[in-house]
DNA sequence: ACAAAATATTTAACCATACGGTTAAACCAA
DNA sequence: TTGGTTTAACCGTATGGTTAAATATTTTGT
């Protein structure tokens, strides 16, 4: 019978440091880039004790990439119920998403070398937390197609709309901004963001999938 | 003096091997997870001979990213230039994109894991060649909004919606799919496109971006 | 036209280091 | 003293990169 040899669901205070250091490295570096002695040197531990606490690498990885998804996963559908209408639970998925990816930094590159490589390293626990955000979005779109207020749209691409703008402005943005060389009529015509950056998606996304009736 | 020992512009028949095979590699592997070893092997050459046809491993990826974005960069401009209007010129600009990535399919990983890991290993070059597609955007953008038939919107938003709509509905699809214990449900309400990927994406951003008056 | 010399290209063998993972002993709290 | 936890030292292998020699290819002298 297989056996972990720590209970990583409640991690103790050595666990969570590795933990904490696993995430980070793994999101400056991809998987590949991380080393285990990174890890271990970055946490303060043994390589051993590393491996005592939680496992290999692979063990290592989907524990992290499980913690940084399963709190989004399990608190999305509870930032939605507030809202009233379809728009308004369109509004609050959008605006939690992306304040999701401020309060985690780690997540979005996980997240894009995750769905670059096809999942390569993607645990089952961790589609699944991807599953059931998705699903939430998509019980608000069917929910906006009954009530007439919004198009029939394909959800997956609304989906690939939501994310990939965020994680894709919040990526982007310092890689543009460390070009120095830009041409000045360039810089100068880059407008800012006004609101934050899950108001701007919102409004994007709204408009987008609304019905323009009237 | 520094002297390239090829001239990787007009590369010869070995090189072109190398290229090819280093573009697949690093497509699918990422940089870190791509040994020189593997490209060696299969491009079919000692691994010497990459040594001497391009450079270390830095070179071949700087190669690779260049010659990937730069077919791109070059011929954007003039697939936009057919369309008579801004919302022609912009749809012409999406599905140019879209098209791109189909033909090219060893770019939306590579694109992928650049951004998440912060342009890491971007040469100057590719940063410049996706400058100047974000140029081509922003020219439309403006003459939109001059011709009163688009908003005010943050041009880098509406890049990060078009490319991040593009990559992760084109990257996340088999990765939805090959979830087997997706509920059936869940399955059933999984809508296709109707037409292409560049088609939907398009249809989408110009109702984001288009004033709707009337 | 043709052999010889010069040059360009490819190769096997090699090197130092970094890597993922293991082991047995030391440490420490109950 | 027992059992959980940490550690230094170690192991086999893979990695990026180099070297000197072997092999093609081109240029040159006649």
């Amino acid at each position: 019978m297989f056996r972990r040899k720590i209970d990583i669901s409640n991690p103790g205070k050595t666990a969570q440091k590795i933990l904490t250091a696993a995430r980070k490295t793994f999101a400056r570096h991809g998987y590949s880039g991380t080393s285990v002695d990174e890890i271990a040197r970055r946490a303060g531990v043994n390589k051993a004790t590393l491996y005592y606490q939680i496992g290999d690498k692979d063990t290592l990885y989907a524990n992290v990439i499980h913690q940084v998804l399963g709190n989004i996963a399990q608190s999305v559908a509870q930032a939605v119920v507030k809202g009233k209408t379809p728009e308004e639970k369109l509004r609050a998925y959008i605006l939690f998403l992306a304040d999701a990816v401020d309060k985690n930094p780690d997540l979005p590159p996980i997240m894009m070398r995750e769905v670059a490589s096809g999942g390569a390293h993607l645990p089952q626990v961790a589609a699944q937390d991807m599953a059931s955000v998705i699903t939430v979005l998509l019980g608000i779109l069917e929910e906006g197609k009954e009530k007439n207020v919004f198009n029939d749209v394909v959800p997956f691409m609304v989906h690939a709309m939501i994310i990939g703008s965020i994680l894709i402005f919040k990526m982007g943005t310092p890689i543009k901004d460390r070009q120095m060389w830009l041409p000045e009529d360039l810089k100068a015509r880059d407008k800012k963001l006004s609101g934050t950056l899950g108001e701007e998606v919102a409004k994007m996304v709204l408009k987008a999938v609304k019905k323009n009736d009237r």
